[in-house]
DNA sequence: CGGGGCTCCTGTGCGC
DNA sequence: TGCGCACAGGAGCCCC
């Protein structure tokens, strides 16, 4: 059943997480910084979350993208006129460069005549022009990169809590850039049962989890992301990384490590795949 | 504090 | 063949 989907499926599924942002970062500065926004063609503004979309234009007319920053799976552009432009892919955000607005919700198009396109399907989206994105709510309360601390920081984060050791991985709020698909793939490479409780990991289990963490997410930024849904490169090519996954969407397949039939579980409502025998 | 459930939304793959 | 429906999921929010 899970097959026969996998090969019915004709689009590139899933959301983009650290590597994901990071590789549109890095492949789109290298062709928008420096370049001016002359017009802004929005096709829905529901993606738009501040400010109304006339304003949203207004800001964004004219002025020139200076920097682009990521800050966990957030896109910061830095703007000429001091103000900054941020954009949350959700779950099937996409930018495209150079593209062709026949599928966008809202199309930027720059000095050099060219479009740039923020589709997304499912418009889960977030656009918003601020003063200042070092005060947005969603970067004040944003835990740490995984790239940005050391192991005992992290063992220190996990000490009091309590909460199921994935779901915990996953929050924002302790430590950035990680979703569903990653803390599948760092869990069955840390040989760490999804459910076990934070504190209640050895140390060596949390040092372990750790570097299996960050190992996971360069080597994904390696393969330039994973493209199981909708995410792809800012050139509208896959990335190269759902090869490598070990356990994210493999239910009832055979575990890499021991055979084992690979199981799927509901944790925080999102689909939890792992091996019962390798994973303690 | 932790957990569960709902919301936003639409393509998809299923059952009938 | 086609209709209708459940499902997926990042993050915010509400409630227990």
């Amino acid at each position: 059943m899970n097959q026969k989907r996998k090969l019915n499926k004709l689009n590139y599924y899933n959301m983009p997480e650290l590597p994901e942002v990071e590789t549109i970062k890095r492949e789109l500065e290298k062709v928008i910084i420096g370049k001016r926004v002359t017009d802004v063609i929005i096709n829905n503004a529901k993606v738009i979350r501040e400010p109304k979309k006339e304003k949203f234009v207004a800001d964004l007319k004219n002025v020139v993208i200076k920097k682009m920053i990521r800050r966990g799976k957030l896109l910061i552009f830095e703007l000429s006129s001091g103000k900054s432009l941020t954009i949350h892919l959700k779950m099937t955000g996409q930018l495209i460069y150079p593209g062709d607005g026949r599928l966008s919700r809202v199309s930027f198009e720059l000095s050099d005549g060219k479009l740039l396109d923020f589709n997304d399907n499912r418009l889960f989206g977030e656009l918003r022009i601020v003063d200042d994105w070092q005060k947005l709510k969603f970067i004040k309360e944003l835990g740490p990169e995984p790239f940005d601390i050391d192991a005992e920081k992290f063992k220190e984060m996990l000490a009091n809590k309590k909460t199921k050791i994935k779901v915990l991985i996953m929050d924002q709020k302790i430590i950035s850039g990680i979703g569903n698909l990653y803390a599948n793939e760092a869990l069955f490479r840390a040989r760490i049962y999804p459910e076990r409780l934070a504190n209640h990991l050895s140390d060596k289990e949390k040092e372990l989890l750790f570097k299996e963490i960050k190992n996971t997410l360069s080597e994904a930024i390696q393969y330039k992301g994973s493209s199981v849904d909708q995410y792809v490169q800012v050139s509208g090519k896959p990335g190269e990384y759902a090869r490598y996954h070990k356990v994210y969407d493999r239910e009832g397949e055979s575990c890499f490590r021991c055979k084992e039939k690979i199981k799927r579980i509901s944790l925080g409502g999102r689909g939890t795949y792992f091996c019962p025998s390798c994973q303690k």
